[in-house]
Order: structure tokens, then sequence, then C-alpha cells
RNA sequence: GGGCCCGUAGCUCAGCCAGGAUAGAGCGCCGGCCUCCUAAGCCGGUGGUCGGGGGUUCAAAUCCCCCCGGGCCCGCCA
């Protein structure tokens, strides 16, 4: 990847390491140190114009070390002074503030722009690293849902993040083939006689439906047996619990036979008088210790055609994986069986309930464990149970062999784990089963990125009951909408552009939806509201994108290339949505860092946001940049249209979205 | 019972970790703007006890404590 190097002069230049960088140095030659990044966190935009353009509160800092006010804001000033784009300082009350010249702050921006091109402003980190991002890994029994969605472009946008930081990244998915769920869906495919998907129907889906009709089926004959065991005693009140549970059911398994109900009668033909849950579990077992050849087999053509309806999904919203991983193949391969040996030769094995466990809890006394893996004190974490009675392993233990396995196939320093906020305690379980392993470092390096549940408005989704919105009816309800929109708007584009530009524009929205609310908090994805087209959506900045490519397309239609040579740079303090235009330019190699590092996908987005918000009212403010007469403006205008027009763009991409040259 | 996350305008969300200047967007609602580089746009208006209470501080949406509301987790499930 080439070295953007011209964007790490605009990324000095900004406000934030600016300032940061200044004050640090003043106050380290009046003897004190102050941590740099700190001072940034504090660097904030004035709210009011005349006050200049950016400030820091540094009379905290002059009392926090004893300082004397004046001398410090001296001293300071001294050092911004040396700025050739700072206009300009002014201390106002506790405030020191800083007022850019966004002319010569331009010359930098162009210069970095035009040099850097299409890596402009995605500066490199000190310390690359090698880190593997697992996302995604849904259970390969239905089509993948909303909130995978959120999981994938998280995901996604993360990986993009750090690569173009310069880490190494590689991802993965996890294919969890030997849980409990896959095992009812092979239950109801071998109950019918391995059925054969029918032609034109995409494979996951129809699984789908499988898994949902035979986990009801199975779950009402299980509770049927319940109900008959209760009456004979005297529980009355769990009985009628028992009873509204069965109404429930009843009721979503006649939803369900709606959708199919000759397969549906089938099955429940083929399910009646049988033990569907002692059946599943041999299934499980079967399959873990490979026995049955048939079971094996089925299982895994069942699941690969899942997955290949995932791969269908997921390669639409332009995500791929470098790596598959099949949690069989890791049961297979004694990677697992290793990890229980060794558990059994560390202090840390017990037997709890009578089966192998892990007891973690005395790891927790370890302040440098705690910290790393965010734990309060005096937090209790239950034992771990690595092995069942029956012999067989559990899903967790399995983790922490795919663990291992990711950081040494990678050679990885870190590991990122994308997945649900609700594996909170299963996550921390395996790190700290890696570290009474010992391998400390992987487990110290391994991080959750958790993420919570997608709502959808007035909904609830089950994947058992088959209740749930698929990602492909949502992408297909995107492009729909936004081919109705372009149809509108750009009747005179060739047909096959228009459908090109719905593509693209539909799930872009979707993608953009998903990034923009920061993972820890739950979401609501209203539909109606991803399809709304106007500001504050992907298809809003991909307008403003293609605005500022038309401009440049127009300008080159009537021989008005740029001319760097011929720059009039005093014309960018002229303008005041000319000049805030420039100073949000400049902050983008330090927002996109800060995204990166901080693993924030979010400030891409509102970045994003803001940029196409200044641009836009630059664009009806009536200040043309083809009309301009003066030659030397004309390429300043031009110029200040690529620069948006490359951000933009270079953003669009870490989010995973195609920019348009016109729609 | 214990723990974690969330609570900011009618709705969806920024801002909180790293306390500071008159709390920001979008949607919605009301009213305007297409002989002029794309109206998926722009301009104006409407709308807030930052869940509640206490504390720390020169300064609290932000830090601490208590409480309320919502979600999640505490399985030989995943």
């Amino acid at each position: 990847m080439p070295e953007p190097e011209h964007s790490w002069q605009v990324y000095n230049l900004t406000p934030y390491r600016v300032l940061g960088a200044s004050l640090h140095e003043a106050l380290r030659e009046l003897g004190v140190s102050e941590d740099e990044k700190l001072i940034e966190y504090i660097v904030a935009e004035s709210p009011r114009p005349e006050l200049g353009d950016y400030g820091l509160p540094i009379a905290r800092f002059a009392k926090k070390h004893g300082l004397d006010l004046q001398v410090l804001v001296e001293k300071t000033t001294e050092k911004l002074k040396r700025y050739p784009h700072i206009a300009g300082v002014k201390r106002v009350g506790g405030y020191l503030n800083i007022v850019i010249d966004a002319a010569e702050a331009s010359r930098a921006i162009f210069t970095a722009v035009i040099r850097d091109g299409e890596n402009y402003g995605h500066v490199k980190t000190d310390t690359p690293l090698r880190i593997v991002v697992e996302h995604t890994s849904a259970n390969p029994v239905h089509p993948l849902h909303i909130g995978h969605a959120r999981n994938a472009a998280l995901g996604d946008t993360l990986a993009r993040l750090l690569r173009e930081r310069g880490h190494r990244v590689q991802t993965r998915f996890y294919v969890d083939d030997m849980g409990r769920q896959v095992a009812v869906l092979v239950y109801g495919a071998k109950l019918l006689g391995e059925p054969r998907i029918p032609e034109g129907t995409k494979p996951d889906h129809w699984l789908g439906l499988l898994y949902a009709l035979t986990h009801t089926l199975a779950d009402i004959e299980e509770l049927k047996k319940e109900l008959g065991e209760l009456k004979r005693g005297d529980n009355l009140d769990k009985y009628h619990e028992k009873l509204r549970e069965l109404d429930e059911l009843v009721a979503a398994a006649s939803r369900l036979r709606e959708k199919a109900p000759e397969l549906f009668d089938k099955l429940a033909e083929a399910i009646r008088g049988r033990d569907p849950e002692k059946e599943i579990q041999e299934i499980m077992r079967s399959y873990e210790f490979g026995e049955d050849e048939e079971i094996v087999k089925l299982t895994r053509t069942i699941v690969e055609k899942c997955l290949k309806g995932f791969k269908q999904t997921l390669q639409r919203l332009g995500i791929g994986f470098d790596q598959w991983d099949w949690e069989s193949d890791l049961v297979w391969s004694s990677l697992v069986r290793k990890i229980i040996e060794r558990a059994k030769t560390t202090p840390y094995a017990i037997t709890y309930k009578g089966a192998l466990a892990l007891n973690l809890q005395p790891l927790l006394k370890d302040p440098v464990i705690r910290q790393a893996l965010g734990v309060p004190e005096g937090y209790e974490v239950p034992p771990l149970i690595l092995q069942r009675s029956d012999g067989t392993t559990l899903y967790t233990t399995r983790d922490i062999a795919y663990s291992i396995k990711k950081f040494s196939d990678f050679n990885a320093d870190k590991v990122y784990n994308v997945i649900a906020a609700e594996q909170r305690l299963p996550q921390l379980q395996v790190r700290l089963a890696l570290i009474a392993l010992g391998y400390r470092k992987e487990g110290l390096n391994m991080h959750h990125y958790a993420y919570e549940m997608v709502n959808l408005p007035g909904r609830k989704m089950s994947g058992r009951r088959g209740e749930y919105v698929a990602l492909d009816e949502l992408i297909e309800q995107a492009i729909t909408r936004a081919r109705q929109e372009v149809e509108k708007r750009s009747p005179h584009l060739p047909p096959e552009e228009k459908k090109k530009i719905a593509e693209a524009v539909g799930i872009a929205a979707i993608r953009y939806t998903l990034v923009s609310v920061s993972a820890p908090k739950p979401m609501t994805f209203d539909i109606e509201e991803a399809l709304n087209f106007e500001q504050n959506s992907a298809p809003y900045i991909l307008y403003t994108h293609a605005r500022a490519a038309n401009i440049l397309a127009k300008a080159r239609e009537r021989g008005l290339q740029i001319n760097i040579d011929n720059i009039d740079y005093t014309a960018a303090n002229e303008n005041p949505l000319r000049r805030k235009l420039v100073l949000q330019l400049l902050n983008y190699p330090y927002i996109f860092a800060k995204a990166a590092d901080e693993l924030k996908p979010e400030l891409i987005v509102n970045y994003l946001n803001k940029l196409a918000d200044t641009f836009n009212k630059w664009y009806t403010s009536g200040d043309s940049a083809i009309n301009e007469l003066d030659p030397g403006k004309r390429n300043y205008k031009l110029a200040l249209v690529q620069a948006v027009k490359t951000v933009t763009a270079n953003a669009l991409r870490i989010l995973g979205i195609k920019p348009l040259e016109r729609m």
C-alpha cells in the first residue's frame, strides 16, 4: 500500500495536533510534562466564529501544574506562531483560540490530495500490527437477517479501517456446524428423507424454513411430553404456564404452516410420537465423534448450502472473508482434545457438577488481567465447563481452540471478535481460559467488539420460529426503492446505468445506517428511515459526491482543467463557506486515524455528513466554480471541489460503499 | 439476588471514556426557493426538566453515589 506521505503533513496541521504539540512543548519548557493525546482530546471547535476557529481551555493546565496563566499562554502562542497556517492566536477568558489561515491550509490539502489521491488522508500507524477480525459467523441454519447485517457491516468496516491504517488484517468467518441448531436442521432433513432444495429457491431461505418447522414441531412434542408428566403432579401453576407456552407454540406453528403446508404436514407426521430431543442430541454426539458417515455427509452438505446463500448475500454488500473456519475441522483435527488434555494439567482444572471445568476466579486477582479484560474488582466469574459427562465438548471449549488458531495461523498480534454483546460472559471466559492454559499473550490481546441488538419497530424476531426479515428481502426493498428514485430524478440515464445506481444506492443506504449508530447502543432499524434518501444517509453522501464529480466533468468538457501552478489561494478566505470547507477538509486525516485507532466507524459517518452539508451549502450559494472568470480563483474552486470529491470517495470506501460519478 | 449495557427534541441519533464557552444533527411538522455547475439539494421556522435526586468542582449531558425505566447475561445451550 503506497504511503500517503503528504497526508501526514496535513495531519500535523490539524488544530488538534497543532494545539497539542504547541502546548505540550510550552509545558515541557516550563518544566512539566503532559500527555499530548490528552491535550488533543480537549481541543474543540469554537462555538462562535468571533472567538476563533478552534480553542483549548488552557487555564486548567496552568492551574493543574501551578503555572502562571499568562506565561503559559505566551509560550504556547510563540509555538503556534511558527505554523504558517495559523493566522491568529487569542486568549478569551480561560481559553486559547486559534484562527486558521484557510489559504495556507488549502495549499497543504490540495497538494496532498493531488499527490496521494485515493490514499489521501489514510495516514499509516507507527505501530503496524497483524490483526484478525472475526465477524458475522452466523449459525448456518437460516438466512442472514438484520442483526447479522449489523455485525457484518461493523466487522467489514473495522477491517477496512484497520487495513487503511496500515495494519495487516485477516478476516475470518467461524462456521458453527457443531451446535445444537445445525443438529436440529439436520434432524428435520433426515425426517424428510434428505429432501432436495427446490429449484429457484435460495438455499439458506429454504433451510431456514425447514429449521423453523423442525424446531417448532420438536418443541411442541417436548412440551406435550412435559405436560403429560406435570398432569400427574400437583403443580397447577406450572401446568398452566406450560399450557400457555403450548398455545403460543401452536400459534407459531400455524403461521409456519401457512408458508409451506405440504412440508409442514409431512414433517409433522414424521415427528409425531418420536423423541426429538434425544435424537437431536444423538446427532450432535455422533457428528462430534465422526461416527456416522451419513450424518457427517448430510451435515456438511446442508451447512455448505447454507453458506453458499450467506456468501451471495454478503457479496451483494461488498463483504468477503479471507478465511472460513469450520468448527468441526477444529474438533476432528484434535485441537480441541489437546485443549482438554492441557487443561487437566493446569492448577485451574476442577470437577464442577461432576464435569471437567476450569476455575477462572483466581486469575481475577491479577490486576493486570482485570484491567486488560475490563473486569471490575469483586466480579465473580462462574467456572467454565469444558467437557460434558458424555465426553462431548461445549461451544466455549471449541472457541478456546479456535482462538488459539486465529492467533497462530496468522501470527496475529491482536484478534477482534465482532460478537453480540449478550455473549459477554462466554467471551470473557474464553479469554481467561486462554490465560489459564498458558496463552497469556493471546488472552490479553483478544478483544470482544460487542454490539447490541437490532430491533425492528413493532416486530419481534425469532429464528427458531421463522419470524424474521431476511437481509435479502431488505436489500431488495432498498434497491427497488432506489430504482424508483432514480427513475424519477434521472430518467435520461441509460437503463443499464440506472440499474447499477439503484443497486449501489440501496445497498449503501443499508450499510450506512448500520454503522451510523455506535456499537454498544441497541438500535432500531426502521426500514422506512433507512430508505429515506434525504440528509444524513448514504444516498445524500453519494449525491454530494456525484455533484462534485459533475462539476469536474463539466469543467473538463469546457477545457477548464485544474492548473496546479496557477491557484490563487487567497480565494480561500474570501468566502465563509469555502473557508469552512477547508477547515473540515483539514481534519480528515485526523478523524480517519482516530476512527481507526478507537474502532469507531461512526466517526467517519458523522464526518462525511458534516462535510456533505457544507459542500451542498456552498454549492447552492451561487459561488460557482465553472462560471468563475478569474483563472486563479477558478483553479482554486475546482481544486476545492476535487478535494471534497477525493475525501468523500475515500471515506465512503472505508464504509464499503462505492462512490458514484453520477446519479 | 448479582453483574454489564442503554436512557439527550414527537421519532432516530451525535456529544459522555479524556468535565469547560449559549447542548448539536437528521426525520417529522409549518412556510419559502428550480430561465443559473444535478431540488436525493438549499433557506427560514417549530421543538430539549440531557430519566430523577444528591454530591465533587470556578465549571457537570460528561465524574461519584442513590433511585427509576428498558435490554442483556449469570446452563453439562450457542
